[in-house]
DNA sequence: TATAAGATATTGAATATTCAACAATTCCAT
DNA sequence: ATGGAATTGTTGAATATTCAATATCTTATA
């Protein structure tokens, strides 16, 4: 009975035991929170990474902007033709190799960027009061580690 | 020249630093390795999510199910139609208010939820093994925490 | 150097998600 | 009781994402 209890325990493991699980309702709810920041500027979270990413001036290429903000490549082009035409970013192409594009950032897309990271800092902030300076540390190491290992 | 600098960190963290990113940028590698799992049967993570849930036998109400596989209604309700087409789920209205629809798991799909759970729970394992059981441990109860206090 | 293989980005069709509106039921205040 | 507000779930249109196919360019090889 023991026994059974315990194999029961193993492969019954409420949903919410889970790592996946609570990464992803985590990640939901940090991110809906940010969302709701950002939505002072009218820019979803991935414009934001885009513009964060993009306002270090340099020109970064599709595939290596869509590693760095979370997107497939698909849907990364689909969000880069929106922001051209709000002309937050432009595209030129590498000319040392011309299969890439090179994206970059406007004037008014840094502007913009600095305005949004005022908001996302506000939240990093809110939530480093709010549940701990140490506990926030701590979460942000294990997440990194976790990524390296599992990347 | 040192005053200036410690205001240009705090206002410019690489995006890598932000909570909100590395929540999702770990909630999304984890998710795409138990989705490489579930694709053994043919399985969205979500389904998975749904019909855990659902395997304790009772009757689960949308809004209730919604908020636990992390759905919202829409989406939700046309998941279960397609879940319902596969008989894997069906919906039942509940006779104390009428208003609501209770889920149920069928038989076949009590059978897939437990060929899904071992495939779920060696994921677990796999990242107990690589990550090491403390660090996961830890991980958990600091997600666990700051899910409680944002909720 | 010519050609095949690989890398990069985009496109269009298929699919999925979201938003707003709706229908049905229950709750509550009068 | 009864009418208005709130709750619950679904629908359809608009939007967004994904998959597979394509076009373009580079690299390696033979």
């Amino acid at each position: 009975m023991a026994k059974s209890q315990a194999k029961s325990q193993e492969k019954n493991a409420p949903i919410t035991e889970h790592l996946a699980y609570l990464l992803a309702q985590a990640s939901r709810e940090i991110n809906r929170q940010l969302e709701v920041r950002l939505s002072q500027e009218g820019v979803p979270v991935e414009q934001w990474r885009i513009l964060k990413v993009l306002s270090d001036g340099k020109g970064h290429s599709m595939g290596e902007l869509a590693e760095a903000v979370l997107l497939n490549h698909p849907t990364l082009t689909k969000m880069i033709d929106r922001m051209v035409s709000n002309s937050l970013v432009y595209r030129l192409q590498d000319p040392d190799d011309r299969r890439k594009v090179l994206m970059y950032c406007s004037d008014r897309g840094k502007a913009l960027a600095q305005r949004l990271n005022l908001l996302a800092q506000s939240q990093e902030t809110h939530i480093a009061e709010n549940y701990g300076n140490r506990a926030t540390e701590d979460l942000k190491r294990l997440l990194e580690n976790l990524i390296e290992r599992a990347g």
